[in-house]
RNA sequence: GGAAGAAUGGCAGAGUGGUCGAAUGCGGCGGUCUUGAAAACCGUUGAGGGUCACACCUCCGGGGGUUCGAAUCCCUCUUCUUCCGCCA
């Protein structure tokens, strides 16, 4: 959510990075900075006639107190008309307050200087490319087709259990997860990210603090007998620990990553874009975050986008980033780096990781803040990013990695895995 | 799941209808003293709104109510503690 202050100090800028988004924002930014002096009127309005009847509270104590019943009961009928005054007011003030929050939450960030303006996937920027995308042996196949002919992975008995979109991993494709999980987490930790285990399902506060709610609730599966989300993303318990927290400037930087399954309704999605691994209700995914100083964090974010690329260059699979367009760009972001693996048998590229820095827009829902020099309670910048979501890389491993003889497993995960290929 | 108790400032902990944004202690910050430090002493120290700055308003787990007036009384929700039951 932005700031108010911001909005009413910088109207015009908002207005035309928004239009990065292809967003005609002039109304609503208006709307905001009136609904904004509304308020402030009532507000004060209210505080008014609150002071005053404060002061004759105070007189009537001091009339009973000195035996002046008669007196005191007439100060009482003042205050009532007060207080009819001011349960009008706060209807009003909250009224407006309500109005103006619902307008915000529908003003999406604004975009950073360098994002591109545009309006799909096709105007990002690529800003980077590295690994040689393979030349596949006659006969290579798609993931999917893969993991049935080494029996690695059964969507057919994760239909039979839950529905589809739901995989079952076997076998040496089980291992292989838990190989990535625990080798992100270990180059995570190596790069100085803390280490946590979080709940899998979060309550309403946490899904607001977010932004999932209200908006988005068709995209998180609900437990309606106990009113929790199951998490779309580790970024959901992850950023919500900072949840009403003040940090010390001291504390700054925070970086802390998890892993977690993440449960997707992703209703709408069909067709071949949600064959095999591509689009799944459940995956795993190795997450990071940072809380940052404002005057950190793009140097933050490029040290995210550094160490992802880092992973992929051990894993030597072929990727690009792509810087995104205002079109592309979500909700709550003002910069994002796509990264996405070649997936040589499908012939597309696959996203397999987002990095944003949202700047103060997550914070000052949250309220998260830290003291500055100066003393005061400032809004910190919030950045995530996943280091890795599971099921793409593992479509970009058997896809890229197959030989006539199996799938040859990259070097760095042979530690973990305990075998050297899938045959 | 049942019973009882509790939730107050960074922490601990008073406060059961007005003079309470809230005693006291610890911690933090500033100062005196000291060659320096410690100790001691003095001062200061919550957040949000509002204002050029004051004034002023709101906040004692969340929400609602009673009252001229609520941290204090009532209802409700949440969380925690202890006991019982169940259980990986």
């Amino acid at each position: 959510m932005l700031q108010v202050p911001y909005i009413r100090e910088n109207k015009d800028l908002v207005i035309s990075r928004l239009a990065k988004r292809n967003i005609h924002a002039a109304e609503m930014i208006n709307n905001v900075i009136a609904f904004d002096e509304d308020r402030r009127r009532i507000q004060t309005e209210l505080d008014n006639t609150l002071a005053e009847s404060n002061v004759l509270s105070k007189e009537i104590g001091n009339l009973y107190k000195s035996g002046q019943v008669q007196e005191a009961n007439a100060l009482k009928e003042k205050t009532g008309q007060l207080k009819e005054l001011s349960k009008q007011l706060t209807e009003d003030l909250n009224a407006k307050t309500t109005e103006l929050t619902e307008l915000l939450y529908k003003i999406p960030n604004v975009p950073n200087e360098i994002v591109p303006a545009g309006s799909t996937d096709a105007d990002n920027e690529e800003v980077f490319r590295e690994g040689d995308i393979p030349k596949l042996h006659e006969g290579a196949l798609p993931h999917w087709e893969l993991a049935k002919k080494y029996d690695i992975i059964d969507f057919e008995l994760g239909n039979k259990i839950t529905g589809a979109g739901f995989p079952v991993y076997k076998g040496k494709g089980a291992r292989l997860q838990r190989a990535l999980i625990a080798y992100f987490l270990d180059k995570n930790t190596e790069a100085g990210y803390t280490e946590f285990q979080l709940p899998h399902l979060v309550n309403e506060a946490s899904g607001f603090g977010t932004g999932q709610l209200p908006d988005k609730e068709g995209q998180m599966y609900h437990v309606t007998a106990d009113n929790l989300y199951l998490i779309p993303t580790a970024e959901v318990p992850g950023t919500n620990i900072f949840r009403d927290v003040v940090l010390n400037e001291g504390d700054l930087p925070i970086g802390i990553t998890g892993y977690t399954p993440c449960f997707r309704r992703e209703a709408g999605s069909y067709g071949a874009h949600v064959r095999g691994l591509n689009r799944l209700h459940q995956f795993d995914k190795v997450e990071i975050l940072r809380v940052e100083h404002p005057s950190k964090s793009y140097e933050a974010l490029d040290g995210m986008v550094a160490h992802v690329k880092t992973i992929l260059q051990e894993l030597k699979l072929p990727y690009r980033i792509l810087r995104l367009c205002g079109g592309d760009l979500g909700f709550t972001s003002a910069l994002t780096y796509d990264f996405e693996v070649f997936s040589t048998a499908q012939d597309r590229w696959l996203e397999i990781s987002s990095v944003s820095n949202f700047e103060t827009f997550q914070a000052n829902r949250l309220k998260l803040r830290f003291k500055n020099s100066e003393g005061k309670n400032e809004l910190a910048h919030t950045l995530n990013g996943s280091s890795l979501a599971l099921p793409r890389v593992l479509a970009g491993i058997l896809e890229n990695c197959q030989t006539e003889k199996g799938i040859e497993i990259p070097e760095v995960l042979q530690p973990y895995t305990g075998f050297k290929i899938i045959d």
